[in-house]
DNA sequence: AACCGCTACAACCGCCGGGCA
DNA sequence: ATGCCCGGCGGTTGTAGCGGT
């Protein structure tokens, strides 16, 4: 028959995330390391499905993610890649290592489609053919996946010239800092950016709270202020090497597997906010010499990711 | 000032594949 | 060789916030 629900539902809270909740999982991720998620409700008490800590931890709670704010440089990047891989978005994700698979596809979704194809249906023009980039992607969607993997290995080199096409359309600096490492300079007060501030904060004064037994904390309620989201980041990361480094630096959970996050709990430190700089030295350098191959070695960083950046 | 529609984001669900016993 | 468990992925939904009327 069916294979038993992951949790039992009955049992398990839906929902929003709580700061409760969210101090509970990054204490436990702190302190175990991700992975081993089906242990994480019984072991926390998080009346959660696996899952969903998981999902919550990759989503939100992990060092070295950033939200919102795409610049034109992801913007333009996320489309030419959807129109190489197509949905595949954690393998898109793995090109942005701050972004998450699941933000991509959320921008994607509200973003860049509506602009695409607004685009194609004013003649297209502008970025670089996104209307047929869609039609590329239905029919790759359409491809067995062996064949798909076949075509993909040769269209790297258009991928590649795709990217270099993204990175050279804009060839101004990035209107909006990719990189939080220069400080904590508040972020554009966007909603997006101010809704993970406030979330971000959130987790950060919990934790601020948690390492102060009886400092207050519990407040599911704050008021966002500038500058936040890098001082959370700083403080999850932080703590994540103050407790041993157990947390996963992986800027990419979706490639990653549990053995390199195991690696990683070696205590390496959490990897500055990376930007393109990986991408575009590999774009940029054709002595690389990795070929094919060298995307998905790009793709799949082992070891400590932050030795790309 | 209230209502309505839209947008953006967080989270859930179901399926799939790899690893292991 | 087979079945099960677990993690990962992509699609979809729910909802809060915001702006316009």
């Amino acid at each position: 028959m069916g294979r038993p629900p992951c949790c039992v539902k009955a049992e398990v809270k839906k929902g929003p995330w709580t700061p409760e909740e969210d101090l509970m999982l990054v204490a436990y991720v702190q302190e175990h390391g991700p992975g081993n998620w089906r242990a994480v409700p019984t072991n926390t008490g998080l009346m959660r499905c696996s899952k969903s800590c998981r999902l919550r931890w990759t989503n939100y709670l992990r060092p070295g993610i950033k939200r919102g704010n795409f610049t034109d440089q992801e913007e333009k990047l996320i489309v030419h890649l959807q129109a190489l891989l197509g949905n595949r978005w954690a393998a898109i994700a793995s090109y942005l290592p701050e972004r998450t698979d699941n933000d991509i596809k959320n921008y994607w979704n509200t973003h860049l489609k509506k602009k695409l194809k607004k685009m194609s249906a004013t003649g297209g023009g502008g970025d670089d053919g996104e209307g047929g980039g869609a039609g590329e992607v239905k029919t790759r969607a359409a491809a067995p996946k062996g064949q798909w993997e076949r075509r993909l290995q040769t269209d790297i080199h258009t991928a590649r010239q795709a990217l270099r096409d993204a990175l050279s359309l804009d060839p101004s600096p990035p209107a909006k800092p990719l990189d939080s490492s220069s400080g904590a300079t508040a972020p554009p007060s966007s909603q997006a950016a101010t809704s993970y501030a406030s979330s971000a904060e959130n987790i950060a004064r919990l934790l601020e709270g948690w390492m102060r037994p009886g400092g207050g904390g519990g407040k599911t309620t704050t008021t966002p202020s500038s500058g936040s989201r890098s001082s959370a980041a700083s403080v999850l990361s932080g703590e994540a090497s103050h407790s041993g480094g157990a947390t996963a630096p992986t800027p990419d959970g979706s490639t990653v597997t549990s053995k390199t996050k195991d690696e990683e709990t070696a205590g390496a430190p959490p990897p500055p906010p990376p930007a393109f700089s990986m991408l575009e030295s590999w774009l940029l350098d054709d002595g690389m010499g990795h070929g094919e191959v060298g995307l998905m070695d790009v793709v799949v960083p082992l070891g400590d990711p932050s030795e790309f950046f």
